[in-house]
DNA sequence: GCACCGGATGAGAGCGCTCTCCGAACCCGT
DNA sequence: ACGGGTTCGGAGAGCGCTCTCATCCGGTGC
């Protein structure tokens, strides 16, 4: 115990059961056809001994790593102003230790950044990747599907080229903004604003279809693009109320810039819910909950979104339940729910 | 270029320039000791066939992996409820890559599953580890030491045991909180009260501690412990009101807390920051900017906080730069800064 | 009782790399 | 020109593991 010495290796444990290396691998790696008595001792050495196999070395014959990587490239430090990753990182952290992998977090720096990702992937340190691209026209999706790493990405990626098949897990943007709109139909609001995210991402573009669906023929002033920032959600606010002072609900495309809009709302001397009701998206808790009125919002199961991304990327690593090539499900859609609170 | 084959190897680079396998190796680490034509036609091989060393092969000999840990231990959800280590990880991030290294994320899954990462960081996988360990009953830290790996930990780790000479970076929690009761004395207040955070945490701690250092004598009563939450900051100010109906300023433990004390004193009538002033800490930004009115709190550089950690470490890694045994810092407190906004 | 069979075990060859020798080549001074 | 010192470059031994194959064992059918 007190030697400094390097840890044990599988020579070590199998001289200490009195086996072969080759048994003691085959215990080490479950056991098969090994029986029940030198399971056994072998189990005590490696308990005895404390030991953990060299990860390197087995890589080094297996070809594969118990790792996959994190993609998560975003210029702005907008990134992690918001808990979305965070939350994914979580699921997917979940389901990766449940399968005994680990996670290899790669953050893109600045948009020069991406080769050196592409490198990595490229090099064959990981058996697969998750990848958070969310702009329409990210190098990224081009970048990985090069690399020839199995993928999965978060958020539907742009149809750029050969991103048809891609493999992605998404929350159902579309349909919550449906429901959101829906709701202020509901409420009996008829001259409904909509302020939208940057449209190069998907789901602001999903967003805006979404209330599209409901409202087709809505008026086109009705409809202010914006950034998912409070302070653009400020500006759409104001040029919406200049332009159309008899809105009456606002659909904002996430829950920050819905965090704008009412200040403005307030600022202006509308209330909210009974002038002006307004709708966020996100459900981003320490922004929805504290705002003034409580916002009525879209949630999506973030951390469940993470989860199915790293199932679906395992279960497509795993040889012995490898899916067809044809017919896979490229695309996973989780649905979405309405939070109802005060602001609508 | 169409053969599914495997990636070239070093062999096959030195094949390819004509030389032998060692001196391709010793190119591909810097070509010291190489003389200039073979170290320019071997970049050239390794550029025309691509060349990417395998980690794994160098591993096992040199035993290093050009990774590190970073191991997040929270159990609640709320980790990521703040962007704090979102921000981290960006700093941490930024640094590693700097130095070609990896980041293994290892976030626990509830109070059982230290063993896990105990037994990850004990297995040499990586060269070393960041630890976040937030509460002074961790077990974390004592698990780490026993490890064995390099490591330095985010923010003051509660001095258990053997902790003493733990090497962590933490910002400077106890002088901001000291910043900002200074901002409200300074402002005429004299009955100020402190909702602080959950004391079992260090920072939360310090920040008391700052809050006594300036207020010594204060009334025991205008202090309400937390729990870092907005319910619980609402929680506080209400009873706080209740004990002190006169105070006429509130120093809270974080910008969650503030928000829910803010609402609870505009739920009361009281004008913030006429009748009350209030300070936050943290400068979460999606909060402290979007509260009614804008908070006045304490910013920590969190960033910086994760690039520091990574930039300790791995100077500890590098034996060629290795700090003498003793007089090595210990600790590194980062100054932190009083933001002022609205709300004092 | 003997050839035969199937399953459990061991021997050994690498996986791709680094790094320690050593020999070869080259420099200088004389 | 030649010896002694310096480099530079190559050969080869592993790092710790997996996995194929050969081996060996006990049992079965005739």
């Amino acid at each position: 115990m007190t030697e400094t010495a390097s840890r044990p290796t599988l020579e070590a444990v199998a001289a200490r059961a009195g086996v072969s290396r080759a048994t003691a691998s085959r215990v080490v790696n479950g056991g098969d056809g090994v029986r029940e008595p030198l399971v056994e001792r072998v189990r005590q050495a490696v308990e005895e001994l404390g030991y953990v196999p060299n990860q390197a070395a087995r890589s080094l014959v297996t070809r594969r790593h118990d790792a996959i990587a994190v993609v998560i490239a975003e210029p702005e430090t907008r990134v992690f102003a918001d808990p979305f990753f965070g939350l994914q990182l979580r699921g997917i952290s979940k389901e990766l230790t449940a399968h005994d992998s680990q996670l290899v977090l790669l953050l893109t720096e600045g948009r020069d950044d991406h080769s050196r990702v592409g490198r990595y992937l490229a090099g064959g340190h990981v058996d697969g990747a998750l990848v958070f691209s969310l702009h329409l026209d990210d190098p990224l999706p081009d970048l990985v599907r090069r690399a020839g790493v199995p993928t999965v990405f978060g958020g539907r990626p742009g149809w750029g080229d050969g991103n048809r098949d891609a493999v992605y897990v998404d929350s159902d943007n579309r349909g919550g903004a449906r429901a959101a709109v829906r709701h202020l139909v509901a409420l009996g609001r008829t001259r409904i604003a909509h302020i939208t995210g940057p449209l190069d991402q998907t789901s602001a573009a999903d967003r805006l279809d979404g209330f599209r669906d409901v409202m087709p023929a809505t008026d086109p002033r009705l409809i202010a693009e914006s950034d998912f920032t409070p302070a653009g959600g400020e500006h759409a606010m104001r040029e919406l109320l200049e332009r159309c002072p008899d809105l009456d609900a606002v659909f904002a495309a996430n829950d920050l810039t819905a965090s704008g809009a009412l200040r403005v709302l307030r600022e202006r001397g509308r209330r909210v819910p009974e002038d002006v009701a307004v709708v966020g998206f996100d459900d981003m808790l320490p922004v929805a909950e504290q705002t003034e009125p409580p916002l009525t919002t879209v949630r999506q199961d973030i951390e469940e979104m993470g989860r199915l991304m790293a199932r679906l990327l395992l279960s497509d690593l795993d040889p012995s339940a490898r899916r067809g090539p044809a017919g896979a499900p490229s695309g996973l859609v989780l649905p979405t729910t309405l939070v109802r609170r005060a602001s609508a």
